[in-house]
DNA sequence: CATGAATGAGGATTCATTCAT
DNA sequence: TATGAATGAATCCTCATTCAT
């Protein structure tokens, strides 16, 4: 008997799915792709390997689904948030903090999304096929709040493009070093540092 | 019979080994570390899979060694550079240059250099032993260079690690993005964007 | 409420039987033992892959019964139509034509039973184990009017068992090389032909 | 230093090559394709599972190669013996005893072969192109005696393709007997009496 | 009775590494 | 020293069979 428009049997397979998912950004994570074995993510998973067949179907779909599950995560609590916020300036800061967060909270997903990034430079084409919609999400949300700011003067004039790669840029390091034991300072003044060098170089009047 | 205090034997040997160096680097880059084989690399050196043994004893080791001998040569041009440059601002905008425009002539290392950072992430111990003293030289460069800045007013308050990384992520992503064919403008002017950015955010008077 | 003497739950089992030896049938002429799947034959059933275990063993079981309902059907047709035929001639012809008719009217039947004959080579007694009754029966009726034949005097003294052979190996040839397409004659003519090589082969007066 | 045109290489690899040959023929032959293992090949040749990929790209190519290696020989003896017998019916007895002949010293072969011979049923374009030019080269000896025989008013005016193709169906017929131990007589006996059975039935005078 | 999700043994293929020549 | 044939461990994926529902 359908409860909330769901039987219980997709409940059931949304459950396994979701356990594959997180045993399969766990086991990546610590492996990357190639040194992955689907066995150990089955393991993880407490299921047997064929069952995962069952889900995917082939270990690189397994790994696509994974990388674009906590994408669209991602990408929502960013929408979320900077909606949320005021100021051109708190918009800003919202899409760096929620970044950061999002990221301190799921720490195997950053090691899968920062390995996939360099496979990026490897087969731009191949790899951007899967999740260019959503990277490009995200860059985009970026450059309309940069576009407003500009526009009402609250920044100097600087290439658009440019300034939100280097938010980018700068978002990703500041996780990196947190990531890998770097940074001995609390997450917030780590943006509120590299929002302050970000603001300033931005030429906020 | 020893020339400038090599004997023929020891030449042979350091041309063998380079010509590993750069197929190993080209293979290794078109392709990770896992899908890369090391009869390709064998293919590339134009010797056979036997004798790779004879100079590395495994295929990490033929890793690890690309990958410092460029961060070798990257790393002497840039203190090079940097100490030929005659004021504080120079020599940032040098740092930067050089690092950009090596990258430039070798996209290949690049790739390489990239992808393994990523595996920085996965086994920081691990890793960092192959190339940690490379690393924190360069880091060190810079950090000395931001020091004296500092201690002349030249920038305004902001930690030297900081300010460090910031450099480091934003000349990266620069690099990655003229790679990806993302950056439409010339190298000089992704610099001086780039520098300015810095430059202002750091405060210089 | 038993109809015929037989319970509905009889019927409907043996509609359900019969159709998974269709299927069944289909899937193992088309692919042969090892490449058929169980899930191919369920599919093509109409069923669900765990019903096909309430009606059988194992993929084995299904196998050899496939093979044997059609074996059987054809036994009952030669034997029909060899005692409905009046002279020693027309048996032997009746046996060849009806052969060769029903596996024009059952390709697939004949595709399984020509790749089973080389399985006989492979494991002679497990084979052999499953259908032997079945073949000697045809070879008995073939025998038996050779013997009568040989008695009347009709043919001349060969050995009934080669001859017996002689003309199931021509027969088998014939439907072969119909299937294939190699045989641009009616089916008639290729009897026709072939009876009659036989029938002088056997110096019959 | 070559022999008889020949480096040591060449002679090792002819012969590992005639080894895997072996194996592969006895153990496809006791199990067909898709139950052959690679493993089993590899064990009965004695070697390592990896060392057939030096010599064959996949499972499938070895099994082509062991039942074309097979079929080329018999090709040659038979136009040999074929070619040597003077009179027509020297030609034909010669063909069928060689044929016989053949097998009885390789019945793993024909084991493969008629097996073979089965898939051909299933998909006739895709086993033909394996060997078709080879099987075609024996009809076409035979249909070749068969049309100087019919020239030569030896034979009735008979389809050469029927004739040619009872034969064919008529010695394996025989090989297949006495392989399954059903024939009792001698191969000569065997060959005396089918060829006697066709000759008469060909209206030979 | 019927289902089909789950299982896990089995098999083809790849490739880093060794070692006899 | 240089070679490359040989090795065999490792891994993805398939599919016959079971069993809880």
């Amino acid at each position: 008997m359908p409860l909330h428009g769901k039987t219980k049997q997709e409940v059931v397979y949304a459950f396994r799915n979701a356990e594959i998912m997180q045993a399969a950004r766990k086991v990546f994570a610590e492996n990357g792709f190639s040194q992955a074995s689907v066995a150990a993510i089955a393991r993880e998973a407490g299921l047997a390997k064929g069952t995962l067949y069952l889900y995917y179907r082939s270990k690189s779909e397994i790994y696509w689904a994974s990388l674009r599950s906590g994408l669209v995560e991602l990408g929502r609590e960013i929408r979320e948030r900077v909606e949320a916020a005021d100021t051109l300036e708190a918009k800003i800061r919202a899409f760096m903090e929620t970044k950061i967060s999002y990221f301190e909270r799921n720490h195997e997903f950053f090691r899968l999304y920062y390995a996939e990034s360099s496979n990026v430079v490897r087969h731009p084409a191949y790899s951007h096929e899967h999740f260019e919609d959503l990277y490009l999400e995200q860059l985009e949300v970026l450059k309309s709040v940069l576009r407003d700011a500009l526009q009402a003067g609250a920044i100097r004039r600087v290439s658009v493009d440019a300034a939100a790669f280097a938010i980018l840029d700068l978002t990703r390091g500041a996780i990196l070093h947190r990531l890998l034991g770097w940074s001995k300072t609390s997450t917030q003044e780590d943006v509120a540092c590299l929002f302050d060098l970000m603001w300033k170089g931005l030429g906020a009047q």
